[in-house]
DNA sequence: CTTCGATACCCAAACGTTTGGGCCAATCGT
DNA sequence: ACGATTGGCCCAAACGTTTGGGTATCGAAG
C-alpha cells in the first residue's frame, strides 16, 4: 500500500550510521546539526534521503514528541460561504506553518460541539480554532479548563481570545448609510440570538439609530436563521400588511448577506423593487452580493483575513505566547440595493 | 497541556494486569476479548477505563497498525458552495466510520493538487478524495500507480473509481425542459474545459438538441470558471448586440447555478427580464436557487448524497472491495427563470 | 607525554500500542 | 486417575522517532 517503508532505520543502515545521526541531520536545527555529522555525511545523507523519497512517520514523530502539528476546526457548517472562506484562510496559514486542520461541522448544535470537540480532541490536536461560539461562552469555558489552547474566529465569546470582524462598527456603518439616505423606518434581520455577529451588528445599527434620535422597536428586530430562507421568512413577515409596527419599514438591514438575498426575494414577491421601493443592507460582501441582479450594498467583512489571523493567533498560543483578541475592520459596500447606481432607473428618494 | 496522561499502563498497574490483557479488553473484537480476560476482569478494566476517562493515543495505535483512520480530500475551493456539501456528506460519513479527514483547497491549479496531495500522503492517511479532478486524469494515474485508494467525486476521469451526478442526463433535463418550452435558439455556459461535469452537462444538453434537429454552434458554448462573476461575463458575450451567431439566445443554461445567477445580473443589466426576454436555468439547485428574486430553475443533483457515498466507497476499496463508479440522477426543478409560475407576471411564451 | 576540547559519531530508552506466542491451573473426557 | 483442553492471563517485540547522554579519535596546549 504505502510506497515507501523508507524509515530512518533505511538510511542509516545503507550509510553504515546510526539512526540518530541520520535523524538529526534531517531534523534537528541547524546548530545542532553541526554537532551530529560532519559535512560530508551531512551531504551523504541528504542525498540518499531525497533519493529514496524519505519521509519522516508523523505518527511515530507525534507519539515520541506529544505534538501532533494538527488542529481541529469547528464551523456551523463549511457549505456557508462566510465559514468556507475564513477556513480557506485558516487552512493557508495552517499550510505555511506545517500543520494539518480537521474541519467539522456542527450545525450550531451544542451536542454536536461537544461530539465533535472529543473527537477533535481524541485525535491529539495541538490546539482548535471554534467558528461555532455561543455567546455565552459556557462550553469553551470547559475546553478552556482542560488546557486545550484555542481561538475563536467570527464570534466571540466570553472572554477567549477572538479574531472577530468589528461587527458593532460594521452595523453603524449600515445604520449610518440608511440614515444619510434618509430612512426613518427601519428594521433588522438579526440572525441568531446565541451568536455574537447577529447581536454586534445589531446593536452598532440600533445604536447608531438611537443617537440620531430614531427608535428602532423590537417588533422590528427578527432574528432567523442565516440563510435565504430564513431571511425571506423573516422579511415576509416585517413587510406584511399586518407588519409589527403598523406600515412596513423602509429599509432592512440584514446581519448576513444571505438573509439579504432572501429579503430581496420576499421583497420582489410583494411587488417591491428593491433599491427604489426597500432598500436592503447585507453583511460580508459574499462575492455574489456584486453580481446579483440587484446588486447588494453590503458590509464587507475580512474573511480569509480572519481565518489566517485566528491561525497566526493559535500558533503563538500553542508556542506559550501570550495573545490579545483581534477586531478586523469592515467597509461599507454600496451598491443598488440600497438605492445607488440604479443601472437605468431614476435613483429613488429615500424613506 | 494534555489532561490525560492516562494510558493502557496507567491501567494495567492500577488493575494488576499486562498492558495487552487492557489492551484486548478495550479494543480487540468480542471474540478475542472473551480470550483475553474473564467477565469480571472485563468489568473492572471498562469501569477504570471510563473512570479516569481512557483514550487510545492515536499515534501511537498508527505507529503499530501501518492504519491512520485519516483521509485525505482535495477540493477546488471550499467556499464553492457545491463542494462544501459534498464536503459534508464525505465527513459525515467518515465520522461514523470513525475516520477523520484532512480536507484543502487547490484552486484547480494542477501544481497545488500535487503539492497538497504530497502533504496529505506524508500524513499517512488511508486514502484520498478528489473532487477537482481534471477530466484527462493524468495526475491521478500517477497516483493511482503510487497504490494509494482513492475515489473521485463531483467529477469523473479517465478509468478511476468516481461518484457523480448524472450530468449528462442532467444536460438532457435541461434541454428537454427549454425545447418544451419553445426555445429553439439557445447558448451554454458551459464551465471549466477540464472539468467532467461542464463537459457532460454540456455534452448531454448539446446532443438532446441535436436529436431535436437543432444544432447549437461552437460560438453559443462559452467556457467560464463556476461563479457568479464569470456566468456573468459569458453571459453579457452572448446577450451582447455583437452576440456571436448573430441576435442573442432565448435561453441560457448554465452548468452551474451561480454562473446562472451571474447570468441573471447580466440580463438584467441589459434590460432584459428572466423568465420573460430570456430563460435561464442553472445546475445544482444550490439553496439559493429556491430563494432568489426571480427563482432559478435548475437541475438538481445529490450533492451530500454524492459527498457520503464516495466516502462509503472509499471505504470499502480500503478494505480491498471491488468498486464501481456511481452515476447519481438529477432532477429538473422548475421555477421563474425559466418563464414558469411568474409570480405577478403573465407566463412568458417560449422564443 | 599527559590533558583538554573538539569533532563526529554511537547508545539506549522512551513514546503507547498491538499481537503472536507462551504458561499455568483448573476442568474435562474417558 | 491420567492426559488433553481451555480459560485467563503474561511476555516481549515491534512500529519509527527523538534526545540526553556517552565514547573514540585527533590535534593542540601545557
Amino acid at each position: 500500500m504505502d510506497t515507501q517503508p523508507v524509515t530512518l532505520r533505511t538510511l542509516a543502515e545503507r550509510l553504515g550510521l546510526h539512526v540518530s545521526t541520520v535523524s538529526r541531520v534531517l531534523h534537528a536545527k541547524p546548530d545542532e546539526q553541526l554537532r551530529a555529522a560532519s559535512e560530508a555525511t551531512v551531504a551523504r545523507i541528504r542525498t540518499l534521503a531525497d533519493e529514496l523519497g524519505y519521509q519522516p512517520n508523523p505518527h511515530a514523530t507525534s507519539l515520541r514528541t506529544r505534538r501532533s502539528n494538527l488542529v481541529g476546526v469547528l464551523v456551523p457548517r463549511l457549505s456557508d460561504i462566510v465559514l468556507a472562506t475564513i477556513y480557506e484562510g485558516i487552512e493557508e496559514s495552517a499550510a505555511e506553518h506545517g500543520l494539518s486542520t480537521f474541519v467539522t461541522n456542527t450545525r450550531d448544535i451544542p451536542a454536536a460541539q461537544r461530539a465533535r470537540t472529543e473527537m477533535v480532541l481524541a485525535r491529539r490536536v495541538d490546539g482548535m480554532i471554534f467558528g461555532d461560539a455561543y455567546v455565552d461562552g459556557r462550553f469553551l469555558d470547559e475546553v478552556a479548563a482542560r488546557g486545550v489552547p484555542f481561538v475563536l474566529v467570527s464570534r466571540r465569546a466570553g472572554r477567549h481570545v477572538s479574531v472577530t470582524c468589528d461587527d458593532y462598527h460594521g452595523g453603524r456603518l449600515a445604520a449610518e448609510h440608511l440614515l444619510e439616505r434618509g430612512h426613518r423606518s427601519v428594521a433588522v434581520i438579526a440572525g441568531e440570538p446565541y451568536a455574537s455577529t447577529g447581536i454586534d451588528r445589531t446593536a452598532g445599527f440600533v445604536d447608531t439609530y438611537r443617537e440620531a434620535g430614531l427608535r428602532i422597536p423590537p417588533e422590528r428586530i427578527l432574528h432567523s436563521p442565516f440563510d435565504a430562507r430564513g431571511g425571506r421568512l423573516a422579511a415576509e413577515k416585517l413587510l406584511s400588511r399586518d407588519a409589527p409596527g403598523g406600515r412596513p419599514p423602509t429599509a432592512i438591514f440584514a446581519v448576513n448577506d444571505f438573509a439579504a438575498i432572501g429579503a430581496l426575494g420576499a421583497a420582489r414577491d410583494l411587488g417591491l423593487l428593491a433599491g427604489t421601493d426597500l432598500a436592503v443592507v447585507g453583511f460580508n460582501d459574499t462575492p455574489l452580493a456584486a453580481e446579483l441582479p440587484i446588486a447588494l450594498t453590503t458590509i464587507r467583512s475580512p474573511m480569509h483575513e480572519m481565518g489566517r489571523r485566528g491561525m497566526e493567533l493559535l500558533v503563538k498560543l500553542i508556542r506559550g505566547d501570550e495573545v490579545a483578541a483581534e477586531r478586523l475592520r469592515p467597509e461599507l459596500m454600496v451598491r443598488a440595493s440600497s438605492g445607488a447606481d440604479l443601472p437605468q432607473r431614476r435613483p429613488a428618494a429615500g424613506s
